[in-house]
RNA sequence: GGAGGUUUAGCUCAGUUGGGAGAGCGUCUGCCUUACAAGCAGAGGGUCAGCGGUUCGAGCCCGUUAACCUCCACCA
């Protein structure tokens, strides 16, 4: 069962091959109903296309999660699907058909689809292989797609609850109207760009007085669909002219002039233009005074009969003629350049024209109440990490407006809705109505959001009562970006409340967005992105999985830094080769029940116990989901106290003539080790499993999560701790007087009441290994003194010693141990802090200051000696 | 106009209830010391953006100013 670990630590060998023998085996399958269930839904990527780093960052958060969980005793299911992302993915469709010169409308809806599916069977099967590379977790036996039947159901289900709740409901609004993609969008989907336009000023000639007066408009090709001419009823410059008409300059229709408060006094020329068709706050205008609603343009955006001449015009054309003939014509005024916020489709880019339209719409008042009446409540609120996220979350819900859910799109959920053929009727249901041949669906489909919606619940089951549903839901915990809170957090939230009057997830952690180096966004249009594939085959996954998740801090942005994965590259080399020192100094049938920790020396017990306090903090962290804490704390750990000092001072253990301590010593390597590579295994799941399998002959992904070691005695903490600075000691006098390895210190050691320290052959002989210092108990000659942990050292130095250099560095010394003295005296002295400060607190206090005074005295001691 | 974030070493960032300023990379010095030169052992480097306050004590709490960034809402 046992293997050999290869000498080099090689990525690809050692990532090959294990993601496939862990889901054969059915390790990611849940469904242990002896244990208790933890879930994670992965947000489902969209069909569209590849991964990108961002996900691998999404993702990899989520698996440590799952595999931390899973390790700790849970029935964890972790489980995958993808989003068929409607408007994005029929782009894509469409754009490919163009590629073979022709459209969606020559093959029709239903060829159309079968592309369409095509797209989605080649893209899944590309993202369950990255899903493998990225080392996901995944419960493959419940895969789920937003289009499949299950879901579908669930998703019509909810449109006919709601609708037959009064919660949905068919209006003739001012939508988002995206020209390109010819459909309606959500407000959300629109995204605001400043952009230069133009304040154009025309003249309006009043029909019955001849009087003329500006108006101005940055939208002049709207006019065609110009109803009347509003001014402010108080409006002293314009009084005069209500219940008149003016000649609209664009088509000369007479408008008529209306008084509406909507209008500022002041603002612009004070008479305003009105639009009801192709602007919302015309729109009510035109309602509050029963004005008609005209549309002037198409639905593609371009003119319409209304424009007369420039019938048939993109919109944007239209206005630069327009504009033109009415110069001519001498009634325009002027055109002023104006910087102002345009509303562009998320998806295909384009201007967003607001367009009257009829569409299907929910009702969200009384669901965002639902929430937010929940959040007040600890037990049924949604948590999350950071907490200020909830206020992004709950501001949004206050505000909410009514959500546009039809789209004029093929690729999604038809929308259950029926019209009768004669007498016009609507029917909404889960089945289309008896009669069929008399009745037309709508040609519409959903908001690809609002399947998303459903997600926690449609894919364990929903509508049906399932046994999943009823053991996995609500999901445990949801890993997403903070820039799809208001798209998917929050509709989850309202819909999870209202259909199954529960939180859809107890936990919400979100984290930012990845960028390039210089801290841009990546984008195509600046060639930046990153493609995780690329530097998994350059590093491997287990250093990106490192990486990103333990450089930032939840909900911040992060850079993406090769020099920082190359660095986690180094560290997992680093466990590499300490893993293999380790198994090279035990023997191959070493095993779990060989373990005998009775001749563990205080070396032993120091690093046991640094592990077990290590083990706490790192549980502490991990339950918080600070992960960037928890990986600091690791390598440290790995690095520094196992790698550079414990592995070092083993050595001297190991090759020792008593069985027993050798024994305790490979014991406790073993111990170390196995440990580290289990706290290490949700961060790196393919290394710590090679050499987890190499050490154990057993499975890492089925390990347990550590406990602490009940051995490990902390009596010797201290003298361990004095021992390894005296090492540092040494190390740095020899460095500063640039002294040969090659031949041994002698040196004394004082303890802090400055007694010679009693010799012990452990740390004797392990100080001789590590820093070439002979432990001596008389010595003579000229000295020089450095403080150490707990007491000081004295070494010999003759003639060698730079005496205006070592009072400098005295001198130095003995500023920073007043300072501290005055420091630690205050608090001491300070009545508040012995009376609230934990005891703990006051003890080591009281511990660092007799170390300062012991140490101030040996300082001036010798700087006086050297004085002399 | 509303909400939020950031400001700590040359660079990128940590810093968990207030209690001796940290890491990675880079820089300088010395080392092939039998797990690792992708390494080892050392060193240097910071008025924690400015100002004020609370406290025995502030990078952390409160107020304020500045710079940069993000989201939401926007007036013809």
């Amino acid at each position: 069962m046992k293997k050999e670990l290869a000498p080099k630590y090689d990525h690809h060998q050692v990532e090959s091959g294990k993601y496939g023998e862990w889901i054969e085996k059915g390790y990611f399958t849940a469904g242990d109903l002896s244990k208790e269930p933890f879930t994670i839904v992965i947000p489902p990527p969209n069909v569209t296309g590849k991964l990108h780093l961002g996900h691998a960052w999404d993702n990899t958060l989520q698996d440590i999660i799952a595999r931390y969980k899973r390790m700790q005793g849970y029935d964890m299911l972790y489980l995958p699907g993808m989003d068929h992302a409607g408007i994005a993915t029929q782009a894509k469709v469409d754009a490919r058909l163009k590629e073979e010169g022709k459209s969606r409308y020559d093959l029709g809806r239903e060829k159309f689809l079968e592309r369409a599916w095509q797209w989605k069977e080649e893209y899944a099967s590309l993202i369950r292989k990255q899903w493998a590379k990225l080392g996901n977790s995944l419960d493959y036996t419940r895969e789920r797609f937003t289009l499949d039947e299950g879901l579908n159901k669930a998703v019509t289900k909810v449109f006919v609850d709601l609708y037959k709740e009064g919660l949905i409901y068919q209006g003739e609004r001012i939508i988002n109207w995206d020209p390109k993609a010819k459909t309606a969008l959500s407000n959300i989907e629109v995204i605001h760009k400043e952009i230069e336009g133009a304040f154009y000023t025309f003249n309006y000639v009043v029909v019955e007085t001849q009087e003329t007066f500006a108006v101005a408009t940055t939208r002049p090709e709207t006019m065609f669909g110009d109803v009347c001419v509003v001014v402010h009823p108080e409006d002293k410059k314009y009084k005069h002219l209500i219940g008149l008409h003016a000649i609209n300059p664009a088509n000369g229709e007479a408008l008529p002039i209306i008084a509406d408060d909507y209008i500022e006094i002041g603002f612009g020329t004070g008479a305003m233009k009105c639009t009801p068709a192709h602007d919302p706050n015309d729109f009510q205008i035109a309602e509050r005074h029963h004005l008609p609603k005209i549309l002037c343009m198409n639905p593609d955006g371009t003119m319409n009969e209304r424009a007369g001449e420039f019938e048939g015009l993109d919109r944007f054309e239209c206005r630069k003629r327009l504009t033109e003939r009415i110069r001519q014509e001498g009634n325009l005024i002027s055109i002023e350049k104006h910087v102002h916020q345009v509303g562009h489709s998320e998806r295909t880019d384009v201007i967003v024209e607001p367009y009257l339209s009829k569409q299907w719409f929910v009702k969200m008042k009384p669901l965002a109440e639902e929430v937010l009446k929940n959040q007040a409540d600890p037990q049924q609120k949604i948590h999350f990490y950071p907490s200020r996220f909830e206020k992004t979350f709950t501001q949004w819900l206050e505000n909410i407006e009514d959500w546009c859910v039809s789209r004029q799109l093929w690729w999604g959920h038809r929308i259950p809705a029926w019209y009768h053929k004669e007498t016009k009727e609507v029917y909404v249901g889960m089945e289309a109505p008896i009669d069929a041949e008399n009745w037309e669906q709508d040609e519409d489909v959903l908001d690809t959001w609002f399947s998303s919606a459903l997600w926690p619940f449609s894919t364990l089951g929903w509508p049906d009562e399932t046994a999943d549903l009823k053991r996995y839901y609500p999901t445990s915990c949801m890993v997403t970006g903070y820039d799809i809170i208001f798209f998917w957090v929050a509709r989850m939230a309202f819909q999870a409340r209202h259909f199954t009057h529960s939180y859809p997830f107890k936990d919400c952690l979100i984290h930012g967005l990845i960028r390039d180096e210089q801290g841009r966004k990546m984008s195509k249009s600046l060639g930046n992105g990153i493609d995780p594939m690329d530097v998994i085959d350059q590093y491997g996954v287990d250093a990106l999985r490192f990486f990103l998740t333990t450089n930032s801090t939840p909900g911040q942005d992060m850079r993406y830094i090769p020099a920082k994965v190359e660095s986690s590259w180094n560290f997992i080399n680093k466990i590499w080769n300490a893993s293999r020192f380790v198994m090279m100094n035990l023997e191959d049938s070493f095993e779990e029940k060989d373990l005998d920790l009775s001749g563990a020396s205080m070396l032993d017990h120091w690093i046991l116990c640094r592990f077990n306090e290590t083990l706490k903090h790192i549980e502490a962290n991990m339950d918080k989901y600070e992960f960037a804490l928890v990986g600091n704390e690791l390598y440290g750990f790995v690095w520094d106290d196992f790698c550079s000092w414990y592995i070092e001072l083993a050595k001297a253990g190991l090759s020792s003539e008593d069985e027993k301590r050798k024994l305790a010593t490979r014991s406790t390597l073993y111990l170390v080790l196995t440990g580290i590579l289990r706290m290490l295994h949700p961060f790196m799941p393919f290394v710590t499993e090679e050499i987890y399998q190499s050490l154990t002959g057993e499975v890492c992904c089925l390990a347990a999560w550590p406990k602490p070691i009940d051995a490990a005695q902390s009596t010797h903490q201290d003298e361990v701790e004095r021992l390894l600075s005296i090492i540092t000691t040494v190390r740095e006098v020899r460095a500063a007087y640039q002294l040969k390895p090659s031949g041994s210190l002698n040196l004394l050691i004082r303890d802090a009441n400055q007694q010679l320290l009693k010799y012990d052959p452990l740390l004797a002989a392990t100080l001789e290994k590590m820093a070439k210092a002979i432990w001596c108990s008389d010595l003579k000659g000229e000295m020089l003194v450095r403080p150490v942990k707990g007491g000081s050292i004295e070494i010999p130095m003759g003639e060698i010693v730079d005496k205006e250099a070592e009072m400098i560095k005295l001198t130095k010394e003995q500023e920073r141990l007043k300072k501290e003295l005055v420091r630690s005296r205050s608090m001491l002295a300070n009545q508040n802090f012995i009376a609230k400060a934990p005891a703990s607190k006051i003890e080591e206090e009281k511990r660092k200051f007799e170390d300062y005074q012991a140490q101030l005295k040996i300082v001036e001691e010798r700087l006086e000696e050297f004085r002399r």
